[in-house]
DNA sequence: ATTTTCACG
DNA sequence: ACGTACGTGAAAATG
């Protein structure tokens, strides 16, 4: 194995590392008002890219200050930088400490550029026959990619990269050659950097010229063969413009160092001498990574030995202590794996900080009256981690818990959705406490997961758990009431997870014989095309491999490539049915990846979940994951259970009632993402329409193509319009309507531009709504969810439109979210006041699924859709509309 | 572990 | 000029 070398472009990581956090900017400081986040990211990277990679040599190279050898050739270059933002200027010296401290050696020289020191070491690396990898935020290093080097470019933040050998580049640049990016570069300029290149000359003519010339010396001998064009006089006009900005945008590999190969080791990070480093900086995360894997111990002992938690393992004895708790306490029961209703449950803790926590490895002795009892007392309230596990968890034993509090996953949740963590260790290092030790540290993970059968170990662990819990639970109350999201804790989400809890264990049975059945046909069915494609290929292969099945189409068949993905060719439904006219086979292979996909993830797939002992299956209901405040489902998803296809949708005959002679009822909300357009945008013809019912689509329809009241709008239109209304809600692009509706990009331009003459005051909103997420940097839905945007002052244009988008639609999806789900509440509530039989089932985003005697189907069909479109009130009505038959398929 | 594809709202 | 529709989960292939 060549020896690995690695070169990072230090101030241009520097400088991503600093945008990437600059939305926490004022949040990240030390105890001497020092800014932490571009050290804060940096660091980052270095532990999760450099430090993995473990090169033989490293470098970060630094600029040395403003003048170098280009601003002596050009007064302006790089003129028009804004200057460096004070609150980045002054880590810098902080950066180089933390290179250092990670075995790195940090390097600069004063005329030159950090890419100069780059391309110089790269090259003689190279030479010396060292694999060379450099890393930096700047395409401008790609000029020195080879077969020897490779430059991996940041795409977002700074830990994620994309990989640039020789045919990634050319792949990039359409065709132009790593050694080709200079000249192009010469012949475009570059404004960032400020110099000139040619005028009128973009990637696009740049790329052809060299495609026909190579490089700018050849364009340039054979200019006046050029035909005559306005393109040809700025060639011959700016050739000394061209020649110039060559010469600023090719980096140096022949700079005289002092240091070589040998001066520059990777020495590995000394994770002793960090510690203070940290400390200093006040990286409280990164300490409590470095106390689990063992390092600076000393000066924290006293947390986790933390003399101040008073723990007892549960007795006989001691029963009578157990019972004494009284007032508000935590609780947390451990188990083996996140399935809930399968898991096995290793251990319990319970207590309070105050009376002391009591902890015990049989949850037998939750079954004692003396802790039955507790949990089930309405008189002391509770706080946990994930309270709907609880609540399956403990209902398995069969015991209620009663009076859940705070439940601090779902509170963190709310505070924002990007928590998305699965241990308390990491949550509670959300809210700076860090005296939980993680889970993979107590009992590993993969095939080394272990319980430790040392009791001290465990209880440890579970007391600390519990522990943590009780600290934060006030924490995060307080957060709840400073976002003013207390009501949505506690009218919609807490009681939310009861009826959850409800709805996954009461599950859904399934008729695997049904399944069984369907699933031979669609077996015989594969086996017969996969035949006729081998015989039509006139070789096996395998046509679930993307990889194999593009070889087969775009290089035995020579099929046309119409889309690539970034690992070959794409082979996408899309793609496929642009082909299907060339070829019989792509028919084929579209039929086997449908049948394919009911076969395995539907019909072996839910029979791998259908419990044996009632034949029915229970979906967990994720609450604290989505970024816009949907539910989702897991183990298995039973949130997109085929119904757009027909040999799909049959899948469903397999959802039946858990009892003869009772229904599958259903009941959907009708466009009720527009619906709430409509009403928090306030326009006054798009709630017009939903006042007088019309058909929203056709209305639409008749907005933008400028129709009158009576005039019939036929189906294209519609369509057309239906697409327009789908992507106002996601937030609109003209590219994205062209490409659904399959019209240029300038029409679906001036479809837009007409649906916001038409609607102002949606127009009006969506800007608004943008603009708040700018200021605020969070988006608010009619319940005060909250969703972070980050990005929305992004540099990069895509993350930024990315964020624009989801500022749009988050506000619109997330109200809907917030509806059903009071509806779900007031719903549960419902069927016990009226004393029905009835039981809730499933929840698919705008419907609600459940099982019912018939005889109470009549009373359903007027109490299902009064609760739901009763649920908020809105400036418009909200519809719902019901269904029921013997199966779910036969619910429409 | 990541990528691609495809099922749903 | 940039390169895109919003939100999910599961299966299989592949690195």
């Amino acid at each position: 194995m060549a020896k690995t070398l690695l070169l990072i472009d230090g101030n241009s990581l520097a400088f991503r590392a600093f945008y990437a956090m600059h939305s926490q900017l004022e949040r990240m400081k030390n105890q001497d008002g020092l800014h932490t986040n571009a050290l804060v990211a940096f660091n980052n990277f270095l532990d999760t890219l450099v430090d993995p990679m473990q090169p033989d040599y490293c470098l970060v190279a630094w600029d040395a200050g403003k003048t170098t050898f280009r601003t002596e050739k050009l007064d302006s270059y790089k003129g028009s930088r804004q200057s460096t933002p004070p609150e980045l200027v002054e880590q810098f010296p902080y950066l180089r400490q933390l290179v250092e401290l990670h075995g790195i050696t940090s390097y600069e020289l004063p005329g030159y550029e950090a890419d100069d020191i780059i391309g110089t070491i790269a090259k003689a690396g190279a030479q010396e026959g060292l694999a060379v990898t450099i890393v930096t935020g700047d395409r401008d290093l790609l000029q020195l990619v080879d077969e020897n080097i490779t430059v991996l470019v940041t795409k977002k933040g700074v830990t994620e990269l994309e990989t640039f050998d020789p045919a990634a580049v050319i792949e990039k640049y359409d065709g132009l050659t790593a050694a080709q990016v200079v000249d192009m570069k010469a012949l475009t300029g570059d404004t960032a950097d400020n110099y000139p290149g040619v005028t009128k000359i973009g990637p696009v003519t740049a790329i052809k010229l060299l495609k026909e010339w190579q490089t700018l010396e050849n364009l340039y001998d054979n200019v006046e063969s050029l035909k005559k064009s306005k393109m040809k006089d700025n060639l011959i006009n700016d050739r000394e413009q061209a020649f110039m900005s060559q010469d600023l945008a090719r980096i140096r590999t022949d700079v005289a160092l002092p240091i070589g190969i040998a001066d520059i080791n990777y020495r590995g990070a000394d994770y002793e001498g960090i510690v203070p480093f940290y400390q200093m900086l006040n990286f409280k995360q990164q300490l409590a990574k470095l106390h689990a894997a063992g390092y600076g111990k000393e000066a924290n002992e006293a947390t986790q030995n933390n003399p101040a938690i008073k723990m007892q393992v549960i007795t006989e004895a001691n029963l009578a202590q157990v019972a004494a708790l009284e007032g508000e306490i935590s609780f947390y029961l451990e188990t083996t794996s996140p399935n809930y209703h399968i898991s096995e449950m290793v251990g319990f803790a319970i207590g309070n900080a105050t009376q002391g926590y009591f902890v015990a490895r049989s949850v037998d002795w939750l079954l004692t009256p003396v802790l039955s009892n507790l949990l089930t007392s309405p008189a002391i309230k509770k706080n946990v981690y994930n309270a709907k596990a609880a609540l399956v968890l403990l209902n398995r034993l069969g015991i209620k818990l009663v009076n859940v509090a705070t439940d601090i996953i779902l509170a963190a949740y709310l505070l924002d959705t990007n928590t998305n963590v699965d241990d308390i260790d990491e949550l509670a290092q959300q809210f700076d406490y860090y005296d939980v030790e993680s889970d993979e540290a107590i009992y590993g993970k993969g095939a080394k997961f272990a319980i430790p059968t040392d009791d001290d170990i465990l209880f440890k662990h579970l007391v600390n758990k519990v522990h943590a819990i009780d600290q934060l639970a006030p924490k995060v109350t307080a957060k709840l009431i400073e976002h003013e999201q207390l009501p949505l804790y506690e009218s919609i989400e807490l009681p939310l997870t009861h009826v959850l809890a409800a709805m996954e264990i009461t599950g859904i049975t399934v008729d695997t014989e049904q399944l069984r059945a369907q699933g031979s046909k669609l077996v015989e069915r594969l086996s017969e095309l996969e035949q006729a494609i081998y015989r039509q290929v006139g070789e096996e292969f395998n046509i679930q491999s993307p990889k194999q099945l593009g070889e087969i189409l775009f290089e035995k068949m020579k099929l046309p490539v119409i889309k690539k993905t970034k690992t070959g060719y794409s082979t996408a439904v899309d793609v496929l049915e642009k082909l299907a006219p060339e070829a019989p086979i792509v028919e084929d292979i579209l039929q086997y990846r449908q049948v394919a996909k009911l076969q395995q993830t539907y019909i072996e797939g839910l029979l791998k979940v259908v419990h044996s002992t009632d034949s029915k299956i229970h979906t967990r209901y994720m609450q604290t994951l989505t970024q816009t405040g949907r539910l989702s489902s897991v183990d298995p998803n039973l949130q997109n259970i085929p119904i757009r296809l027909e040999e799909g949708r049959k899948i469903r005959q397999a959802f039946v009632p858990s009892h003869p002679d009772w229904q599958i009822f259903g009941a959907d909300y009708s466009q009720i993402e527009l619906r709430v357009l409509a009403h928090i945008t306030g326009d006054e013809h798009l709630q017009a329409a939903f006042k007088e019912d019309d058909d929203i689509h056709a209305a639409t329809a008749r907005r933008i193509f400028g129709l009158s009241k009576d005039e019939p709008v036929d189906g294209n239109m519609r369509r057309k319009a239906k697409a327009v209304n789908f992507g106002i809600v996601y937030g609109i692009s003209d590219f994205g309507l062209s490409q659904s509706i399959g019209v240029s990009r300038p029409e679906a331009k001036k479809m837009i531009e007409t649906y916001f003459e038409q609607y102002p005051g949606v127009d009006a909103w969506l800007k608004s709504v943008v603009a708040e997420a700018k200021l605020n940097g969070y988006v608010e839905t009619l319940s005060k969810r909250r969703r972070y945007l980050p990005e929305i002052n992004a540099k990069s244009f895509n993350l930024r439109s990315f964020a624009e988008r989801t500022a749009m639609n988050t506000p619109i999806q997330g109200s809907a979210a917030d509806i059903i789900k009071l509806a779900m509440i007031n719903m549960q509530t419902a069927l016990q006041e009226h004393g029905l039989q009835a039981k809730m089932l499933l929840q698919v985003h705008d419907e609600l699924i459940f099982e019912a005697p018939t005889s109470e189907i009549a009373t359903l069909e007027a109490l299902v859709p009064k609760i739901m479109d009763s649920a908020v009130t809105l400036d418009v009505p909200l519809k719902v509309e019901s269904h029921y038959g013997p199966t779910w398929f036969d619910a429409k």
